[in-house]
RNA sequence: GGUCCCGUCGUCUAGCGGCCUAGGACAACUGGUUUUCAGCCAGUGAAUCUGGGGUUCGAAUCCCCACGGGAUCACCA
């Protein structure tokens, strides 16, 4: 049975897109082979919490549409999937492990433990632990009966070599000299990451985890409790950071990460999907666009590539214009009306309705809407006009004169009107472009017209003459 | 700095020893459609496959070294 699982924590205020895109993985990894996709909350370390937090990812991940099959707002058999609410658990994990004496109990002060850092690394050594602790287990374990002192847990690293299989990156071995004793109970009571994931990951049977490179060094810890355990060990799978342009770790210092930023643009939840999709991932026929079934179908971890993506908003952008583009018209309308009304904009639906058509292939998200049809909506700020812009008069007396006012006939008309006044169609047009629009750059001119209705259009230009 | 991971057009990638004088997509540029901008269509440029050594009849593909980039080294995840 494949299970997979993403782990957050609420240390942000949303979640990162590059989440997403190893969300999608586990997903897609989940579905494929019948299993399920499960969301655990790692909110061990209560200083960075951050509040609302864990709500705010929750919800991001539903808007996206990965829906978990087990996670704090279903539930499921293994709950809870909130590690704070796990808390006995990892105590009893980590207590069993220094009775079998592949952990110990340490009592230094992080005062000491930061000086032994600090001198380690001006000696460049490998900054570790050094075991004082473990070397004075019984008067440790004394002290802290008879004095009640705060204490941690710490995983005793074997010697020799940790080896293991990495489903994207093959074997990796890694020599135990270069791994720390590191806690696995923190004084609070809470577990670490490291004994979290590990205690969940079993108890919750995940048989393939599927995260981000961040975690490879972290690892082998990793599978030395496992050993220490006695488990089994799930696949690993360790997927590729996205990339800021300069090619360091997508960070909110260089760039927008959070999801809900991309959603609030306009940005399909289906589009981002796909284009995440293809950060490190590609279709087998090659092809760009696809549907989130068709990639649970064609996806397979073995395919994940190892080198590590640039994410490009520009190539983000196209392929929500080509999701726009295949969207109906009414629906597109719907998602606009609903789109502004989130942002407090109420926009009148038979003008949004009549305009989808002219501008659909013109915005590559919901957002590209208003600044491209504000016109239509209310007069607006004019860019100055040429100086020879007199015949604006002559405009103004030939539109009044027809009497239907459909594009076409506007069209003619004023195709006309340039002629008999001789100049240039470009210019002409671009003239009566402004005085209605106020913009360079509008959808059709005649068609905006047509909405706009020749009542408004005169007083758009009378109001230049 | 130690450890680990990675290295094909500007970017995302195809490529799994001969099909590669390296293919596609985004971006760029040119032309067409045209009343602006898009869209659409056609086309152009863009990678000595990071470099150097091997292995092989033959290497982008396998091996080694160098260089470059990244991640990670907490009672953070």
């Amino acid at each position: 049975m494949v299970r997979t699982r993403i782990a957050p924590s609420p240390t942000g205020a949303d979640v990162h897109v590059g989440s997403i895109a190893t969300a999608l993985m586990n997903f897609a990894w989940a579905k494929k082979n019948h299993g399920q996709f499960v969301i655990r909350i790692e909110d061990t370390d209560r200083t960075r919490i951050v509040p609302g937090g864990e709500e705010k990812m929750l919800d991001t991940l539903n808007r996206i549409g990965l829906q978990a099959d087990e996670s704090p707002k279903v539930g499921g058999p293994y709950a809870p999937y909130r590690q704070s609410e796990r808390l006995s658990i990892y105590k009893k994990y980590a207590e069993e492990l220094v009775a079998s004496g592949k952990a110990y109990y340490c009592i230094c002060a992080p005062e000491r433990l930061a000086k032994m850092r600090q001198d380690q690394q001006a000696k460049k050594q490998i900054p570790k632990y050094d075991r004082l602790c473990f070397h004075d287990q019984k008067n440790v374990i004394k002290k802290i009966r008879n004095d009640q002192l705060p204490h941690v847990i710490r995983l005793l690293i074997p010697d020799g070599e940790t080896k293991f299989q990495d489903v994207v990156r093959g074997e990796i071995v890694i020599n135990n000299e270069n791994l720390d004793d590191q806690v696995l109970l923190k004084s609070d009571g809470f577990p670490t990451y490291h004994l979290g994931v590990v205690v969940d990951d079993h108890l919750m049977k995940i048989s393939h985890i599927i995260r981000g490179e961040e975690w490879l060094p972290s690892t082998p810890k990793h599978v030395i409790l496992y050993r220490a355990f006695g488990w089994e060990l799930p696949a690993f799978a360790h997927v590729s950071l996205l990339r800021n342009p300069d090619r360091s770790k997508l960070s909110k210092r260089k760039n927008p990460v959070w999801t809900s930023w991309y959603l609030d643009l306009g940005i399909y939840p289906e589009a981002l999907l796909n284009y995440l999709a293809l950060m490190g991932w590609s279709h087998p026929e090659g092809k760009e666009k696809f549907s989130l079934e068709e990639y649970v179908e064609k996806f397979d971890i073995k395919d994940i590539q190892t080198s590590a993506p640039v994410f490009d908003p520009v190539k983000l952008e196209w392929m929500n214009g080509l999701y726009i583009r295949e969207t109906k018209n009414s629906i597109l309308k719907d998602q606009i009306l609903e789109f502004y009304k989130a942002k407090k904009v109420d926009l009148d639906e038979k003008i949004v309705e009549k305009t989808i058509p002219l501008v659909k292939e013109r915005i590559k998200k919901l957002s590209d809407y208003l600044p491209l049809c504000e016109f239509f909506f209310q007069p607006v700020q004019r860019l100055s006009l040429e100086k020879d812009s007199l015949y604006i008069k002559s405009v103004y007396e030939e539109l009044k004169t027809i009497t239907d006012w459909k594009a076409e006939i506007i069209g003619e008309r004023m195709l006309e009107l340039a002629k008999k006044l001789g100049i240039k169609n470009s210019e002409f047009f671009m003239t009566v472009r402004i005085a209605i629009s106020g913009k360079k750059i509008t959808p059709p001119l005649n068609e905006s017209m047509e909405i706009l209705g020749k009542e408004e259009c005169l007083k758009r230009l009378d109001s230049l003459v």
